[in-house]
DNA sequence: ATGAAAGCGCTAACAT
DNA sequence: ATGTTAGCGCTTTCAT
C-alpha cells in the first residue's frame, strides 16, 4: 500500500495522508520486516565483515572504522570471525552470502578454493567484494584496502640495519594460518639476510601477548641475546620491553626492540617502543569509502573503479630503536 | 520441493534422491536465500548485539565470546555500536529488530523509552532479551548478564581505605553516557564519603586512554597529590602510573593505584597495577548460553528462566594499592 | 518418500 | 496521489 511508499520516499505522499500514516505507525509501534523487504527487492541493507578475530583491538578498531561510516547511511553490519582459519572462513563466508549481503569485506588474500570461488560469483553478481589489511599489486582479482606486509617486514629491517645492528631476533605470530605476520617476518629476514647479517626467528608462545613477549625475551636472553629485536606486534615488544627493565638490560643501548602495529602503549612506555604505524581505523573507513563509492557507482550505471586503496604504513621511530651509530644518535 | 527438507532433515529424504540433490547443489553451487527462509518460517539465525563501541577491548571481548559459542551452532551476529548514546541505541534497535533476530543482545540497563517498549515487545512476541554488563536485583524486566557497578565501586572504595588512606582521587569516563563507570564513581564516592575520609573526583579527557590517565595525574599532582587514586578503567590506571614512574613519585607509598577491569598492561606494569577483574569474554559466554538455554526451554515448551546471571567481579590486589598500615603490608 | 498449494510481508510495475 | 496485482524463494501443511 501507500505505507511503503511512504517510508521509501516520503516526499511523494500527500501531507494528510503522511500524518495518518505517521500517527498509526506510532500507534502500532511497527517495524517494517528487512527479510520480506529484501526478498522482494532484491537489495538488503547488511555489509558482511569476516575477520580472523574480533577480539583484537586491531581488527576492531577497523570494524569501529567501517561502523561508523556505513551506520549512519542506514546499513547494518554482520560479523562474522574465523579464528585465522581459512576453513571457518570458507563456511562464515557461505553463512553469510545467504543474507544477499550488499558487500562482502574479508581480511587478506588467502582464502581458499571455494571461499574464493563465491567471493568471485559475489562480485560477479554485483556484489562489491573487499580484501582488506593486505595489498599485492599483482592481484587484481578484488578490491584490496590496506597494505603489503612484504614492503613492512623489509622496511622494518632496513630501520634496524640503518641503527648500525648486524646480529637480529625476530618474533613471529605463533598463529600458523596468520599469514601476514609470517609474510613481515619472512621478508624481515630475507632483507637482513642479504645485507649480509644474521637474524634468528622464534615463534611466540600463544598465551596472552604482552607475557608472550616477555616470555620470548627471557627464552632469547638463556640463548644469547642478539643485539636487536623485532617483533610481530606491539604487545610482543611491549612484554619484551618490560621484561628487558626486569633484567636490567638497557633498551637501546644493549638491546633495540621495533614492534608492530603503533598500540598505545608503545607510545606511553618511558621512552616510547619504535614502531610501525598502520592505521586500523582508517583501514576500516576507506573500506566504508570504497563501498559507497562503488554502490553509487553501480546504481549510475558506471563501471566502479577496481583500484587498490594503499593505506601506507610507515615506521615511528621512538627511543627502543636508535643506537649503535644511528642517524639519530651518532657514536 | 524436497531439497528444501533435505537441507533441514537430510534423513527424511530417500538416499537415491539425496544423492542426486548433493550433486546437483555442488553443480549449482547453490546458497540458500534465507530472508525467503525466514519470511516462510517466522525463524530467524541472526542473533542482534548492540554494544556502546566495538573498538573497545573489552566490548570486543564479550562480542567473541558471544560468537564463539553462538556461531558453531549456525547463528550470526549482527552488530550494532551507539557511541555511548541512547538515543544512537534506539535507532539500532529499531534497524536490528526489522531482521527479525532470534535473540536481542543490548549494553546496561538504560535506555530510552521507545528502547525499552521494543525490548518488552521483542520479549512478549519470544524473543530473548538480554542486558549485559550491568546487574540491578531490582529490575527484573529483562535477564541481566553482568554485574553491579555499584557494588564494584564500593568495593574498590572498601579495598582503599583497608589500605589505610583517608585521602583520595578519582578519575571517572569523560564519556557523559557511560552510565556504569559513573555509578561505580559515585558509589565509590559514597563510602568514602561515609567513612569520614575525602575524595576529589575528576573526569578524563576524551584522548586515547592511557594519555588521559596520564594526564589526569598531571592535573592532581599540581592540584596536590592525594595519597590513592582509583581509576574507571586500567589503562587510565596505567598511564597514570607511567607518569608518577616519570615523575618520581614512589607507587604505592606515596601514591596508590587502583584500576577497573583487569587489562593485561596492569599485570605487566612493573609490581603491577591493583584491579578489579571483570571477566568480559566470559560475560559474552554467559550470554550466549543463556540464549541457547532460553531458545531451548522456548521449544520445548518450558517456560525459561529469568534469574540474572551475576559475573562476580574480584579485586586483584597487586602492588599498587598495597601499602600504609595494610593488612598485607604492616607498618 | 515426494509433490502441490498456499502464503510469509513486502516492493515493483502498472492501473486508476 | 493512491490502490491493485503479481511475485520474490522459501517453508508449511496436506495430499498422494
Amino acid at each position: 500500500m501507500t505505507v511503503s511508499r511512504y517510508l521509501r520516499e516520503p516526499q511523494r505522499v500527500a501531507g494528510v495522508t503522511a500524518q495518518r500514516i505517521d500517527a498509526a505507525l506510532a500507534l502500532t509501534g511497527y517495524t517494517p520486516n528487512k527479510h520480506a523487504g529484501m526478498l522482494a527487492s532484491g537489495r538488503s541493507s547488511v555489509v558482511a565483515a569476516i575477520i580472523p578475530n574480533i577480539a583484537s583491538a586491531t581488527f576492531a578498531e577497523t570494524v569501529q572504522g567501517l561502523t561508523d561510516i556505513l551506520q549512519p547511511r542506514g546499513m547494518e553490519l554482520l560479523l562474522a570471525s574465523t579464528n585465522y582459519s581459512v576453513e571457518r572462513e570458507e563456511e562464515q563466508m557461505r553463512a553469510v552470502l545467504g543474507w544477499s549481503p550488499s558487500a562482502l569485506v574479508v581480511t587478506g588474500r588467502r582464502h581458499t578454493d571455494a571461499a574464493l570461488a563465491m567471493m568471485r560469483q559475489a562480485q560477479a553478481d554485483g556484489v562489491p567484494v573487499l580484501e582488506m589489511w593486505d595489498h599485492d599489486p599483482a592481484d587484481r582479482s578484488f578490491v584490496q584496502v590496506g597494505f603489503s606486509h612484504q614492503a613492512v617486514g623489509t622496511m622494518m629491517a632496513a630501520h634496524m640495519l640503518q641503527q648500525g645492528h648486524r646480529d637480529f631476533g625476530y618474533v613471529d605470530s605463533g598463529v600458523r594460518e596468520d599469514f601476514r605476520a609470517h609474510e613481515r617476518a619472512q621478508a624481515f629476514v630475507a632483507t637482513i639476510t642479504a645485507a649480509g647479517a644474521r637474524v634468528r626467528v622464534c615463534e611466540a608462545p600463544r598465551i596472552e601477548p604482552m607475557a608472550a613477549g616477555r616470555a620470548a625475551f627471557t627464552a632469547m636472553q638463556k640463548a644469547g641475546l642478539p643485539g636487536a629485536i623485532a617483533f610481530a606486534s606491539d604487545n610482543f615488544a611491549a612484554g619484551a620491553y618490560l621484561g628487558a627493565i626486569e633484567a636490567q638490560i638497557d633498551v637501546p643501548r644493549e638491546l633495540a626492540l621495533l614492534g608492530f602495529g603503533d598500540f598505545p602503549i608503545s607510545r606511553q612506555l618511558p621512552g616510547g617502543i619504535s614502531t610501525v604505524s598502520v592505521s586500523p581505523y582508517a583501514i576500516g573507513q576507506v573500506c566504508a569509502r570504497q563501498l559507497l563509492a562503488t554502490w553509487a557507482a553501480l546504481s549510475e550505471g558506471r563501471t566502479p573503479s577496481r583500484r587498490h586503496r594503499v593505506v601506507a604504513p610507515k615506521i615511528v621511530a621512538r627511543r627502543s630503536s636508535q643506537g649503535r651509530g644511528s642517524p639519530f644518535n651518532p657514536p
